[in-house]
DNA sequence: CGAATAGTGTCTATCAGACAATATACG
DNA sequence: CGTATATTGTCTGATAGACACTATTCG
């Protein structure tokens, strides 16, 4: 039998691209949130995203990093596709299928952006509870903690999270705020010489003590991955 | 502004489920592969897979298995999401999105069908490059095989390629085989003691020495990942 | 017995955790 | 100097690698 393709033997899912982009700001983990302006779920908290253009994004990568531009103005230094999600009743429109991308940046890149609109924000992830979240959202943002969580054990990839120029007490911070636990701080000064990821800069800051090393990601190095997970 | 969506307002992409199920035959990693019988890449070998059917699957997980099971007759023990891949010049219909199943399974326990059939076949990973390979598949199963080496390091998941009995010495060799390296007979012990994972059956079997003693995977248990890689 | 494979014992290497010791700011 | 934070030194603990040693089966 040599049927050929017909565009319509079945229904086409919904497809949609979402991101997870977090952050660490005033020690909480955070995700960005834009509040619908549209049906469904309008007036609810949901993930930026949404369909592809297939006249403008030649991937879904570009989809999700095009819909993280239109809200915070940058593209975020790290993204990864977390995973697709489906089902035939997770949008009331039927069955749908979303791809999760899965992004950090640093709050300060972004924060003065979106202090000048209103419908999208920062949000504590132990505050979603609360909220009126869109679609599977929430869910979803819990299973891309549960990744990034994984990952701060095993490479460093948290230190997206923070600017340009770092210190080894900022990244511990934030390692501690993603997996909500404290690490010691040679652990993390042995991961930091060994990956060869990072270099020092001429120039301290500081910190209420003894001033702290400045530290930045040397340009274009790949993220190391530990054969060894920190403790949990 | 309160745009209602509107069906018509994007071109949709085309939206496949794939899945690369693997096994370990002969000494060699093997990929199931199926003979086309539609175009585009008609008489090329493709991944297993096909367009979602709304009507039958609540979920993507289901297109993967449903197709599956057209195929090898049985469910794969082992299924997971590796990853969506996409663009706009993968399918000559135009942009298109797969979504990527990565499956193993005990060899046994499909050859018996696919050897009834002339269209699909266990196809060694390393004679794929002298093959025909429909869209990037070839490209979709390095992947699969990378994330496969991977997790072999850190979790057990390889037993899924041995039927219901198995011997450590069938573990070792399939490990060996999935990683391309030697591991160490002690090593491997001490994770199955360690992940409790396994049940010894009372009973044993030959092996050109002294007998083996059979295991099998306890009913309803979790795989267990290890904090630590085996050395690469 | 000898060859082959299974399984154990044990020493070493590596790297995370713990925490003491030292260094350097600032008031 | 006292307090706070940064940084280093070093001991312990857990687990993988290496490999010798023992056990069991078959011809």
């Amino acid at each position: 039998m040599t049927e050929e393709y017909d565009i319509n033997q079945f229904k086409n899912p919904l497809f949609t691209v979402d991101s997870v982009l977090f952050t660490v700001k005033d020690a909480a983990l955070k995700v960005l949130m834009v509040k619908r302006a549209n049906q469904p779920f309008i007036g609810c908290w949901g993930l930026p995203g949404g369909f592809v253009d297939i006249d403008i994004d030649d991937t879904t990568d570009k989809t999700a990093l095009r819909k993280l531009k239109e809200k915070t103005s940058i593209a975020p230094p790290y993204i990864e596709q977390l995973q697709a999600f489906s089902s035939s009743d997770r949008d009331p429109r039927g069955f749908s299928v979303t791809l999760v991308y899965f992004a950090l940046i640093a709050e300060q890149d972004v924060s003065s952006h979106i202090d000048t609109v209103e419908d999208v924000q920062w949000i504590d992830v132990n505050q979603l509870k609360s909220l009126s979240i869109a679609f599977d959202h929430q869910y979803i943002i819990e299973q891309a903690q549960l990744r990034l969580q994984q990952k701060a054990l095993y490479s460093m990839v948290p230190v997206y999270c923070l600017p340009e120029y770092f210190t080894i007490g900022q990244l511990k911070t934030v390692i501690e705020t993603i997996i909500g636990k404290s690490i010691q701080r040679k652990s993390l000064i042995r991961r930091i010489e060994a990956s060869e990821m990072f270099a020092t800069i001429d120039e301290k800051v500081k910190s209420g003590g003894r001033l702290a090393q400045l530290y930045k990601i040397k340009p274009d190095v790949d993220i190391v991955n530990f054969e060894r997970n920190l403790s949990v």
